[in-house]
DNA sequence: CCCCAGGGCCAGA
DNA sequence: TCTGGCCATGGG
């Protein structure tokens, strides 16, 4: 994998299993918009690009190679070996061969844990599409504008000093106050979002807890897609009908130190077949 | 009118 | 510990 720069965008070659439908519109992040090329805009770590795959090479558009260092080679998670972890937790169950088989292109992003904390707790009770509608307004109504028309994801301090009342034009209901309880703790301190990237997993899961509207779930999320706890393995509806259905008698515990990529192959692969829940 | 959505809180067993 | 009602909002 090398990166290669040029007039404001740079070339990465050698990527391999990663499609970038299956990573960015698979419900991890909810800040990517596809164009009509399939090239996707998108802002994180309040920079705004645009990503489009060719074969194995990766063009990252309004970047350059400091940025692929510090930012985008870890938000891909370029690094890991996906193809090998997929013959690892295929010997776990045949139907999660075949769900990691059906789309091996989806790797797990490493976004900003706070955005992820916020995202993740807007997503309670909630769907998709609307995620990604509260999520852009809350960005433009608190976030930087770091270029016409983009916002970065708002910052804790930004948020702290907000009531949940001034959350209204989100329209996210009752999860206004989780959001301003998990920016209070978090700017303050009583909660340390990097602690839960080494902490005994079990610890980081209450460390965040301690955030009202934080429970068992959001809390999986958080780790596994803003702190890169591969181990999580959060179940949510789908994955609750999934569990039942396709991997009946087997708990979280059972998939390993891999389960949260396990638990995407599943979860993509369960939404696009929703006729096995009949 | 109904039901559901990448849940969590709270009260009552 | 486990369960059911409730929570705001919007789409089907």
């Amino acid at each position: 994998m090398t990166c290669t720069e040029f007039d404001g965008y740079i070339c990465i070659d050698n990527v391999t299993d990663l499609d970038l439908r299956q990573t960015l519109d698979c419900g991890q992040s909810f800040r990517w918009t596809e164009n009509a090329d399939g090239s996707f805009d998108g802002i994180a770590f309040g920079k705004k690009v645009r990503v489009r795959l060719d074969g194995e090479r990766l063009y990252i558009e309004n970047s350059n190679k400091a940025d692929f260092e510090s930012i985008w080679k870890d938000y891909f998670d370029l690094e890991l070996d996906y193809g090998k972890i997929r013959e690892q937790i295929s010997e776990i169950h045949p139907v999660l061969k075949e769900a990691a088989k059906y789309a091996p292109g989806i790797r797990i992003l490493r976004q900003e844990p706070y955005e992820a904390l916020c995202t993740f707790i807007i997503s309670q009770n909630n769907n998709i599409k609307r995620i990604k509608g509260i999520v852009q307004r809350l960005c433009e109504n608190f976030g930087e504008e770091i270029s016409p028309g983009d916002f970065a994801f708002p910052t804790p301090q930004k948020m702290a000093e907000l009531s949940a009342d001034d959350l209204a034009p989100l329209r996210a209901g009752f999860r206004n106050r989780y959001l301003i309880d998990a920016a209070q703790k978090v700017y303050s301190g009583e909660v340390d979002l990097e602690s839960c990237r080494t902490l005994d997993y079990e610890q980081a899961r209450k460390e965040l807890m301690k955030i009202t509207g934080v429970g068992v779930k959001v809390a999986d999320c958080t780790l596994l897609f803003g702190l890169h706890r591969i181990e999580a393995f959060p179940v949510d509806v789908w994955m609750k009908r999934a569990m039942d259905k396709l991997f009946p008698g087997m708990m979280p515990s059972d998939f390993g130190d891999c389960a949260g990529i396990a638990q995407q192959y599943i979860f993509h692969y369960s939404r696009m077949h929703p006729e096995l829940f009949d």
